[in-house]
RNA sequence: GGAGGGAUACCAAAGUGGCCAACUGGGGCGGACUGUAAAUCCGCUGGCAUCGCCUUCGUAGGUUCGAAUCCUACUCCCUCCA
C-alpha cells in the first residue's frame, strides 16, 4: 500500500521535506518514524488524534512507529503557535501527565503486537543526563542563532518577548530526532503544522551531525478546520478531551454526531480507518439523504470506539437512544445511573421541596428566577413529562424507580436528581 | 510637562436629575420549524418575591425629597501638543 498516496487522499499532508525522496525511501522498505507529544495537560485532546492516528496509519502499513512523550520538552515549553510565554509546570505534575499520555497513546498505537510493535520513548531519558558543556559544544554548535531567529515560532515572539528557555526548545526537539536516529534509525518525524520549524531544525541537525551524509525526513499535518474557518475540536464547554473523566464517552460521541454536513467527510478521512471508497459512498449518502446523518453516525461510532472502546461506545449509543428516541420511563433504576453518570446530578433530601429549588440545586438554572422562566417557557421536562406549573412540588413528579428525576432542559441538556427520604 | 475625551450589565453602545433594572446590536439561553442541522421567526437575559422589595452604571465621599445623570477627590484608559 502506498502510504503517502493514502495520506494525500485524506488531505493529511501539509508540508514536507523532499517528498519524492521520501517516497523513494518508503519504496525501499519499512521506515522508522516518530511523533512527539508534550505533556502540557493531563490528557490529549481530539486534535492530538490527527497525528497519533497518522502514526498508526504508518504502523499499519508496516512501518516502525515511535511515540515520544516529552518528559523533558514538557518541562521547557514549546513557543510554537503561542503568542506569549508559557508558565512552567511543576516537575511532579509533568511526570504525572507523562504517565497519563502514555496510557492514552497505547489506545491508538499498538505497542504489544508480535509482528511490528511500536515503541514508546520519553525524551527525558536522554536529556536528563546531558551536561551543559557537552550540550553547548556538541549540539549547540550546530545551530545558528540567525536561523533560529528566523523561525516563525521565535520571530513572532520577538516583539512580545521570549525567554531563553523557550527559545532553546527547538534545540531539544532537534536533539530528540538525532537521538532517535542514533538509537533506532528513525528517519522521519511527523507533527502538526505548527511543528514545521522544529522538525526542519531536527532534520538539519541530524544531517550536520553526520557531516551532510545522511538525509532524514519531515512531514507536517494540516490543522483541521471546520467549513466556517474555525478550528475543529472545541465545543461550547471547551476542548474535547480523550480522557473519559474529562469528556465523557457520551459527550464525545455526541460531539462527533453533531458535526456539520460540510465537515463530516473531511473528518471521516482524517479520523477513521475507513477506506477512501467507503468514505466516498458516505459522501453520496450525505448528498442524497442528509437527514439520515449516516456519515455522522459512522464518524461518531468509529472514533468513539477507537478512543473509548466498544463497551463505552455501546453505552453512548444506548444513552443517545433513550434520550433522543426512546422513553426514559422505560429505563430501570440501574440503567438510569449508568446512562446519566456523565450528566450533572444531585441528591435531594426534601421530598416536599419545589421543582424550582431542585433546578437551581442541580445546576439547570442559575437562579430561582431563571428556573421559573424555564418552567413557564416550557423548557423543563421531568421524566418525559413537560412541567409548566411554577409551583410544582417534587412529590407530584412520580420519580422513576421511586427516586430518580430525570430533568431535561431545552432539547438536549440533562440533569439527574436522586430523591432520598 | 501641557490640552482634551472617556470609564454603563457577558461584549459593543445609548442614556446626561424622577417615566431607568437602564434604548439598541452582538453573544448566550429558551420556544416554534427541522435532521439532536443550517437559515428564519418569537421570547428571555441582576437577585429575591404574592402587588412589591433589594443590589447595580470606574472607586470614595457630597448636593437633592429623589442621581447612571450634578459637585469634589482618587484610580485607570484614549487622543492631541511638547
Amino acid at each position: 500500500m502506498d502510504i503517502l498516496k493514502d495520506l494525500q487522499d485524506r488531505g493529511l499532508i501539509y508540508q514536507s521535506t523532499d517528498l519524492d525522496l521520501l517516497r523513494k525511501r518508503l519504496g525501499e522498505g519499512p521506515i522508522t518514524l516518530y511523533c512527539g507529544f508534550d505533556p502540557t495537560a493531563d490528557s490529549l485532546h481530539i486534535g492530538h488524534l490527527v497525528t497519533a492516528l497518522t502514526l498508526r496509519r504508518f504502523q499499519l502499513a508496516g512501518h516502525h512507529a515511535i511515540a515520544l512523550v516529552g518528559g523533558a520538552t514538557g518541562l521547557i515549553g514549546d513557543p510554537s503557535g503561542r503568542t506569549s510565554e508559557r508558565t512552567l509546570n511543576q516537575k511532579e505534575t509533568v511526570e504525572e501527565w507523562v504517565e497519563k499520555l502514555k496510557k492514552q497513546l497505547s489506545r491508538f498505537i499498538d505497542f504489544d503486537s508480535s509482528q511490528n510493535p511500536a515503541r514508546m520513548v520519553n525524551n527525558y531519558d536522554w536529556t536528563k543526563s546531558l551536561d551543559v558543556i557537552s550540550f553547548l559544544r556538541d549540539v549547540g554548535k550546530n545551530f545558528s542563532i540567525n536561523n533560529m531567529l528566523a523561525k516563525e515560532s521565535v520571530s513572532s515572539r520577538l516583539d512580545k518577548g521570549i525567554s531563553f528557555t523557550e527559545f532553546s526548545y527547538m534545540i531539544l526537539q532537534s536533539y530528540d530526532f538525532f537521538k532517535l536516529y542514533e538509537l533506532y534509525g528513525c528517519e522521519l518525524q511527523l507533527g502538526g503544522s505548527d511543528q514545521w520549524g522544529n522538525i526542519t531544525a531536527g532534520t538539519d541537525l541530524v544531517r550536520k551531525m553526520h557531516n551532510e551524509k545522511v538525509t532524514v525526513h519531515g512531514l507536517t499535518l494540516p490543522l483541521i478546520t471546520k467549513s466556517d474557518g474555525t478550528k475543529f475540536g472545541k465545543s461550547a464547554s471547551g476542548a474535547i478531551w480523550l480522557d473519559a473523566d474529562k469528556t465523557s464517552p457520551y459527550a464525545f460521541y455526541q460531539f462527533l454526531l453533531n458535526v456539520d454536513d460540510n465537515d463530516v467527510i473531511k473528518l471521516l478521512k482524517v479520523f477513521t480507518f475507513l477506506t477512501i471508497e467507503e468514505i466516498l459512498e458516505l459522501e453520496q449518502e450525505v448528498a442524497t439523504a442528509p437527514e439520515k446523518r449516516v456519515a455522522q453516525r459512522t464518524l461518531a461510532e468509529e472514533v468513539t470506539r477507537l478512543v473509548h472502546g466498544e463497551e463505552a461506545l455501546q453505552r453512548a449509543i444506548h444513552i443517545t437512544n433513550s434520550l433522543f428516541h426512546g422513553e426514559i420511563r422505560n429505563l430501570t433504576g440501574q440503567e438510569i445511573t449508568e446512562a446519566f453518570q456523565d450528566v450533572p446530578s444531585t441528591t435531594l433530601s426534601d421530598q416536599q421541596g419545589s421543582l424550582v429549588d431542585a433546578l437551581v440545586q442541580v445546576g439547570a438554572a442559575k437562579s430561582k428566577r431563571e428556573a421559573r422562566e424555564f418552567i413557564s417557557n416550557g423548557a423543563i421536562t421531568v421524566n418525559d413529562v413537560k412541567v409548566t406549573h411554577i409551583a410544582t412540588k417534587l412529590a407530584e413528579l412520580a420519580p422513576l424507580d421511586g427516586k430518580y428525576l430525570v430533568i431535561r432542559r431545552g432539547k438536549k441538556k440533562y440533569y439527574l436528581c436522586e430523591v432520598v427520604a
